[in-house]
DNA sequence: CCTACCGATCGGTAGG
DNA sequence: CCTACCGATCGGTAGG
């Protein structure tokens, strides 16, 4: 199908060189399509770029979400996720890194239905983070010191810089570094009054 | 002087929206300006790119580096380098956030000139901090159980994310998240074996 | 899905 | 510093 094929092709180019810059004449050049051919499929520019979002956004789901999704919550879902999110970064599922993080960049001075889209994406996701270290820390299997927001900021922060270093530097020690840091912020809490 | 007007126009919508959608003829239109006399001074857009970044580094000096320079070097240097790049961006030295993690997200797929001078001012600046670090467990300031390397990194990624979540979601509690994580990162080593 | 076209804007230059 | 212009490309549309 060749709408498939345009977002593939825009989400692609979105995670390496953004959505402002993208093309309609490139793409169309690109896949060997005319301009309107393109465009036919979604009717302007900025909605084939929520289309790509959205592409993006499930990509995301489906490659560290779903396949934690059948882990007890808590610690162990947590550190799931976290392992399939440094995954996917160094499995390169967009050529150009984190496509969300990319596009946010890109999107947090440009109000509009792209950036409301990509935020809404973002709060979605640090809300599921921070609900498994509240999960996590209920259970007593993390630390209590820190306030779930604090330790989600951490863990995001961690794979953020991953993802920034291997870009900017084409650096895999980021990785290694990140999963470090990552591995000792979710170490188990000493055992202490109980959970 | 023209030339630093232009210069201020670039780096100030250099932070919010890019150097590549950076248009010669908004800049001119904005100072009132004709095309040639914005890019008279420079060449070409790519070299009014470049002297945006070298302003911006020197920026970036001035209010981050030499305000810590006079501190003794190593965990107490390192503190105040944390301390006033933190208040940078909380004072918004930019409106859209730090220049330089703006620019080096956007070049970091486009090979070129500027992405080099970016790249080459996070290295020499991280250098810088990986070096106060080392300084600091050296005297036995600072725990030695993590790397030079891994230290700096975790404190990259909390300066990253609070500037991150202050231009997406305009929260002005990642930079708490962020002062509270770095102080927890640079405590003082305990007493043990000496230093 | 195509060709052919619209007005707007791009970076850059010529000539002053 | 200016006006006036170059070719290229942009998003989008008309008509088929």
């Amino acid at each position: 199908m060749t709408r498939a094929a345009v977002l593939e092709r825009a989400t692609a180019l979105g995670s390496r060189e953004g959505l402002v810059t993208l093309s309609i004449g490139r793409i169309a050049q690109e896949l060997g399509l005319s301009k309107g051919g393109v465009i036919g499929h979604f009717g302007s520019k900025e909605q084939l770029q929520l289309a790509a979002v959205e592409v993006a956004v499930a990509r995301f789901r489906d490659e560290v979400w779903a396949p934690a999704s059948g882990e007890p919550s808590g610690l162990a879902r947590l550190r799931t996720l976290m392992d399939n999110w440094i995954s996917y970064l160094e499995r390169r599922i967009f050529p150009g890194g984190c496509f969300l993080t990319a596009v946010s960049s890109e999107f947090d001075d440009r109000p509009g239905s792209v950036r409301d889209a990509v935020a809404g994406a973002w709060r979605r996701w640090l809300f599921v983070l921070e609900g498994e270290v509240a999960e996590a820390q209920a259970r007593g299997q993390l630390v209590s010191e820190l306030s779930p927001s604090q330790i989600t900021f951490q863990l995001h922060a961690f794979v953020s810089e991953a993802n920034w270093a291997m870009q900017l530097f084409r650096d895999p020690g980021a990785l290694t570094n990140a999963r470090a840091a990552i591995s000792a912020l979710l170490t188990e809490a000493p055992y202490q009054r109980g959970g």
